[in-house]
DNA sequence: TTTATTGCAAAACCTTTGCATGTAT
DNA sequence: ATACATGCAAAGGTTTTGCAATAAA
């Protein structure tokens, strides 16, 4: 889990707005968040934090390797800490909700089939679309009633 | 591969502007095309077609299952006709050349992962990204003399 | 004090939309 | 003739950038 020894290591300096901004993305109940979640998060917390800076402060750390930018369906990224410990997802069109999971087998044929065709595999991202079975039993799920908290834009309502 | 029949199938009216689209998805030398590339392509022939009518004629190929839409790293989407065999993508960060792959194992490892966790898949994206074989090897790949083929904003140079 | 960082507003992109005009059936 | 498509320009949404003010080392 990145912390404030990781700004230093990455040449940046140790600021209030990426303090904060870390623990947003330490202490969310929600691991993947978009730009402006995290500035939403910011202005209920009482934060003056721009969303220039927000944008900034994420781009330098997924440069520095502390957190991973997605590109979901929906147009907008989406930034998650870096745990350092791989895994996929499954994002639910109904509810928004973002599911993680790891699987031994696809990673290995991934790597085989790069291998295959020469290519050298710098990064990779595996996204399942779909219905969660929390929306599909329910007819909805606990975290639509959380306010913006969606990752993306859902295709309905 | 889509041809002006599935037009009318999806409702569409049989125009100009769509068929010379189409027929642009159809015989480009690159598969994968921004908005953008189509629109270039078709002032390049000397057609009077505007941007605006680029990006909804592609919407509603989308719609229609006529195209499948890709959001690569990069931000701008990316569009490819839907030839009904599903493959994934491995996507040169050099040169921009996006590779096609299928590997049946990986297929049926995700939709084991889904089932077990009870999420209904509707649809997937696995891209890899790296450094492709021309590229290691070359130093370059055909590809970059072509101008405007890229479909992605290249991470360097 | 020196250098990096922030805030604000403006710009840059990509994509969508409103509305009058044009085209297919 | 009617309904749908198009072009243009304008607006929308997300992300980046220039520059003066500010904070960290």
């Amino acid at each position: 889990m990145p912390n404030q020894s990781d700004l230093k290591k990455a040449g940046l300096k140790t600021t209030q707005p990426r303090l904060k901004i870390l623990k947003i993305l330490e202490n969310a109940d929600v691991r993947h968040l978009a730009a402006e979640d995290v500035y939403k998060i910011l202005l209920e917390t009482g934060e003056e934090i721009g969303l220039a800076t927000v944008y900034r402060v994420l781009t330098q750390f997924e440069s520095a390797g502390l957190v991973i930018r997605h590109n979901f369906e929906g147009g907008r990224s989406v930034f998650e800490l870096n745990d350092e410990d791989h895994h996929d997802h499954m994002v639910c069109l109904e509810c928004g909700r973002v599911f993680e999971f790891f699987d031994k087998t696809i990673e290995e044929r991934q790597k085989e089939v790069a291998h295959q065709a020469g290519f050298a595999i710098d990064d990779h991202s595996l996204y399942m679309y779909g219905v969660c079975r929390g929306f599909r039993d329910n007819g909805n799920c606990s975290w639509v009633d959380q306010p913006s908290q969606g990752v993306f834009k859902l295709k309905q309502k």
